[in-house]
RNA sequence: GCUCCUGUGGUGUAGUCCGGCUAAGCAUACUGCCCUCUCAAGGCAGUGAUCUCGGGUUCAAAUCCCGACGGGAGCACCA
């Protein structure tokens, strides 16, 4: 190694192009480009200790809310892991707190992930498990890891704060037993919990004595009144992983303090230990996920439900038009990373629109109308292909003098000029006042007429076109946030599915909501 | 305030663990050309980053060390 020091700054005494030179002579090799790496399908980095074949995923969302796209990170990159090493998938419904979840949520989640077109190997609810809770409850206090602290609220986050033990840490083993006992009888809600033995120096202030088991009394969806103690999410995550046999357990980085509690839990309990690991979350600019901001929109009427265009619901996306494949290209495409991000919703949209458009048909469609009458149009009907390139079929159009095109085409446009009206034929215009004319000059498509897209005026469609914009910009409801819009169509759209995709040429990619109605969702 | 995480072009990332092959790859956005009866898709090309800043180690640093600054999170009987 030290023999080639000499050589080097030797080597390194030359000047850059003196360097190249050389090379250039002796070895030009070198400088030959280097190829281009085939363009492959994005992916994950690998898991550190992933065996194939025996990893375990889990994704364990908590039924008190619809899904979104912060939910479809979670549960993609816990899918595509699985998949990677040949492993299994758990959905575990995380439903330790009877106050906040509901069974319709238990049903969104899954329509949602339906949706995103993920299965799972095993699905089951955290509550499935009470007692074994209850069991491992019972041993982690044995065991004086734990203690039961009656102490109010207040005295507890002032000690946590002030780095004191509590005096109900000071209890000896009967009891810790007796009063544990009681929490199942006799304690009322807020009146005992289990708390860990952990550290209340410790800088890390989950580690200050957190709460294993509290008592709750309201009525959980799946088990009623049948438990009044509950675990908390630390406690109850940590022993599902563990019992479960996750090997590689995900979560978004807010948890990332609570490692050391996971991981001190189980060792409390002798149990065995899976992998953390953690990554960042996900949100669009001014798209808010939040309940909390959420929902007084949907209460003032604002918005009318979590379905609504402008949410990034995972129901919301679908409506817009955004496809399953692509939110999962899209999450992939943002690697698995810690840094925050605020991803831009272009992205996606150009993810979808790669996908969309090729079983997308092409229709005319004009806003704005402005009536244009055709003379000497030489037929009563044309025939406009569904793709330019795909065999998606043709449709028939009927047409006659009176057509229909959109004014942000026609207010350019003089007398004399010449068009191209797309699948008809070639126009010179003769008036171009508040009623256009004009002469049908042939059918040749060698010519480079603008080219415009038009709608027969006597059976065209009136539909309304909602556009979802920006929900918030910084903390303020975009008051305009949904624009809507007449425009028409073409009668071939009553046709169409409900829920299929359309490019309106010229113009861009709606999703079909109704008959007549659409929704924009991106050029 | 304390603690933890994070910081690469307009944007999202790769590379950072194991310093040289990279004055930095990909995607997106933008621009131009080609293709095309669309302002789509596809093809090609281009603009754009001395890798937050300042020190240090080294022949050599985006990569290692120290410090500063910016952003985020936690400090719940919510998950």
């Amino acid at each position: 190694m030290e023999a080639c020091v000499p050589i080097v700054s030797e080597i390194n005494s030359y000047s850059t192009s003196e360097i190249k030179n050389q090379i250039e002579e002796e070895f030009p090799e070198i400088l030959a480009p280097k190829e281009k790496l085939v363009k492959q399908e994005q992916s994950l980095p690998p898991l550190e200790g992933a065996e194939p074949g025996k990893v375990i995923t889990r994704f364990p969302p908590e039924p008190n809310g619809y899904p979104h796209i912060g939910h479809a990170k979670a549960a993609i990159i816990n899918e595509e892991y699985s998949n990677m090493y040949d492993g299994k998938k758990i959905l575990r419904m995380d439903d330790t707190n009877p106050e906040n979840e509901r069974l319709e949520y238990y049903a969104a989640i899954k329509v949602g992930l339906e949706w995103l077109g993920i299965q799972y190997d095993i699905i089951k609810n955290t509550s499935d498990d009470m007692e074994l809770f209850y069991e491992k409850g019972q041993e982690i206090i044995n065991s004086g890891n734990a203690y039961i602290c009656t102490c109010k609220r207040d005295n507890i986050s002032k000690n946590r704060k002030e780095m004191k033990d509590c005096k109900c840490s000071l209890s000896d083993q009967d009891q810790n037993n007796d009063r544990w006992h009681k929490m199942f009888e006799k304690y009322k809600q807020g009146e005992a919990i289990v708390r860990f033995r952990g550290n209340m120096k410790s800088k890390n202030t989950v580690m200050r004595d957190p709460v294993l088991f509290r008592v709750i009394e309201a009525k959980h969806p799946l088990l009623g009144n049948r438990y009044r103690v509950w675990p908390s999410y630390d406690f109850a995550v940590a022993i599902e992983d563990s019992v479960d046999g996750v090997t590689h357990a995900f979560r978004s980085k807010e948890y990332e303090l609570r490692n050391e509690l996971y991981y001190s839990i189980l060792d409390a309990l002798k149990m065995r230990k899976p992998t953390m690991l953690e990554f960042s979350r996900l949100e669009f600019k001014g798209m808010p996920v939040s309940k909390r901001v959420l929902k007084p929109l949907i209460e003032e009427g604002k918005i009318p439900w979590y379905d609504d265009p402008r949410l990034p619901t995972l129901e919301g996306l679908r409506r817009r038009g955004i496809t399953p494949e692509a939110v999962r290209k899209f999450i992939i495409s943002l690697g698995f990373t810690k840094s925050d991000t605020l991803a831009p919703f272009d992205a996606l949209e150009s993810f979808n629109r790669k996908i969309v458009d090729g079983n997308s048909v092409r229709l005319f469609m004009v806003q704005n109308p402005q009536k244009l009458i055709v003379k000497n149009l030489p037929s009563s009907f044309v025939e406009l292909p569904n793709h330019p390139t795909n065999d998606m079929g043709k449709r028939k159009v009927d047409v006659d003098e009176n057509l229909l095109l959109s004014s942000d085409d026609t207010k350019k446009l003089n007398p004399g000029d010449k068009i191209r009206l797309m699948g008809l034929g070639n126009i010179t215009l003769t008036r171009t006042d508040h009623q256009l004319e004009g002469e049908f000059t042939g059918d040749d498509m060698g010519v480079d007429y603008p080219k415009l897209q038009w709608v027969p005026q006597k059976n065209c469609h009136q539909i309304k076109m909602l556009i979802p914009k920006q929900l918030f910009f910084d903390e303020e409801y975009n008051e305009g946030s949904l624009e809507e819009v007449d425009v028409y169509t073409e009668p071939y759209f009553l046709e169409l599915k409900e829920g299929s995709e359309i490019q309106f040429v010229r113009f861009g990619y709606c999703r079909k909501d109704s008959q007549n109605q659409v929704i924009f969702t991106h050029k």
